[in-house]
DNA sequence: GCAATAGTTCGTCATTTCGCAAAATAAGAA
DNA sequence: TTCTTATTTTGCGAAATGACGAACTATTGC
């Protein structure tokens, strides 16, 4: 993985709709309808969020699974939510 | 810490050029002309460089100090080295 | 088949970011 | 004080990003 490549990872986590959405992802997989009822989420329209969504998964934080009429993302890179607990609270038990 | 200011620090690191000056200082401090012959950044004018350090210290991530006519940064946010690796080898020990 | 629901893709516009050259600032050396 | 080194600030054009409405695709239910 090249120092682009990395970088990507924390740009795509460098707004704040995608972060929300992938701390709202970190209990498990939602469907985008899910995802857009997210308090910081709801603002926003579904081809914004829609896109937002694609960036993550580009960047292969995210992962999709279509299941019926719905489509489910769940979070493919598990450290994201160590990671943003880690900003969060620097000087919790999650941040070394 | 909000969800915006949490975004802004990944916005920060979502850049090679900074993710490079953030992995660089994690050895320890270094001044901006120490930064300026990194790889990474030789390609990048001395402007450039200083407006990517103002991002990160915005941002909370390093700080500076001057001594005598050299300023040095150093990572004020020490678990970004961990993050990264993290993020760049996702098998590795580093990453829960 | 037709309508409804769940999401995405497209086209566009406003805003932000990136990189540089030129100019400004600060500190030590001559 | 003048010169040189180290670094930042300013101004600006080019490129990328973010948000949206309208149109499109896919799936289910009637």
């Amino acid at each position: 993985m090249t120092l682009r490549d990395r970088s990507q990872v924390f740009k795509a986590l460098g707004h704040p709709a995608r972060l929300a959405i992938a701390e709202g992802l970190a209990g498990g997989e939602r469907c985008v309808c899910e995802l857009l009822e997210l308090a910081e989420l709801s603002k926003l329209s579904g081809p914004t969020v829609s896109q937002h969504l694609l960036v993550l998964k580009t960047a292969g934080i995210i992962a999709d699974d279509k299941r019926g009429k719905k489509i489910f993302y769940r979070l493919q890179m598990p450290c994201v939510a160590e990671i943003s607990l880690c900003v969060g609270e620097r000087s919790s038990p999650a941040c070394k």
